[in-house]
DNA sequence: GTTGAATGTTCTCTTTTTGTTCTCTATTAT
DNA sequence: ATAATAGAGAACAAAAAGAGAACATTCAAC
């Protein structure tokens, strides 16, 4: 059973771990968990790593390693529990099967960044001023894809694609208040297509 | 696991890329990572190859290939560049600061698990059917939050909180087709508050 | 082709940061 | 009193970070 020191460790280390991506030094442990020698971290670390709780390569700079099989309940990957459905007039209802969401999984990819959203051109399809799109960086897009078009190469703008048969392509803004405008293929250039959206109410 | 510094080397890698669609120098690198040296970007961008997470053509200039699945299943802090602002009819705008988003801090908190939202109760509010929201589960909310509702015991809806003066509260959905209703607020137990909300499009 | 600037590669060196191991002290529960 | 838990901090070892020189290779201009 681990001292209540011991156990602070530990959860700092896994949130540290979660939010930087590597793991902390000594010194930063210390500072985490309120004291100011990194000689009574070591020794924290010494008794969760005797314990399986955590692994570390010895002489290694920012080496350790969480057992993640000792601690599976304890989330250290971006997990969060999934608890089910809700709908309007029923009760929770449970999802079999898949019980977190990988936030990793969700939108994690090399060849993906995020935008910012300032409009409201994209109301009408759930995305608000304000809201964080996640962009996936490619150059060709599916009719119906919302995607980062530059037009002249100049003004940038987001849009539900339509291409028409002529040649032409039309932006369409998901907006009641405003219209869509069709554009000769040329001027267009594709930057990305949405893959998600997230939002924030904090 | 990565070192701090070639984390960060990776990163501007990745950035840069997205942003030219070619890779770096070695300066470029060195400048982009705040340090002085070529030569100690090549040990970082070494170190980042023989961990697979890039590939590097021998003696080719601007020969760094980004290895993609190998960077996915890295347990990487769930971390994505936030690239700037999009407004219609504006170029992309760099946003000062803020280069990236952390989406550890949308779920760091233990007490966060998410819903899965079924019907179209708040799609004015641009949550809509299908969509994911983060929940923190508290038993109190202010005016104008949105919460999970537990009505009678039995029942679960998300809806926008009003509270009357009477010692009534109004469960307001976003939804012009539907009507909001009062309750007495003994019938009405609060189960938690809207603190995020994501959708993928894939 | 030849050439030269730009870039990649390989080193050695120094400095800084971090890990490891001690010893000493204080507090608390049994 | 004793043992377990906390904490401070010194001293040393080792790794990581960084600078920069020297040389090799590309690549584009001539």
């Amino acid at each position: 059973m681990l001292t209540p020191s011991e156990r602070k460790t530990l959860k700092f280390i896994q949130k540290y771990c979660m939010e930087k991506g590597y793991s902390p030094t000594l010194t930063e442990i210390a500072e985490g968990i309120g004291i100011k020698s990194k000689g009574v971290a070591h020794r924290y670390l010494k008794t969760l790593e005797s314990l399986n709780m955590v692994s570390i390569a010895s002489h290694r700079k920012r080496g350790i390693c969480l057992n993640l099989e000792a601690y599976e309940n304890q989330s250290v990957a971006p997990i969060i529990p999934l608890l089910g459905r809700i709908a309007a007039g029923q009760p929770i209802e449970a999802i079999e099967g898949r019980e977190e969401i990988n936030l990793a999984d969700f939108i994690m990819n090399p060849d993906r960044y995020a935008l910012q959203v300032t409009g409201d051109s994209m109301i009408e399809a759930g995305i608000l001023d304000g809201d964080t799109v996640i962009i996936k960086h490619q150059n060709i897009a599916d009719n119906g894809d919302i995607i980062v078009a530059l037009i002249d190469g100049i003004e940038a703008t987001l849009k539900r694609l339509k291409k028409l048969p002529n040649g032409m392509v039309l932006l369409v803004p998901e907006n009641k208040l405003m219209e869509a405008i069709s554009y000769e293929a040329e001027r267009i250039q594709i930057q990305g297509v949405v893959v998600g959206q997230l939002r924030s109410y904090q």
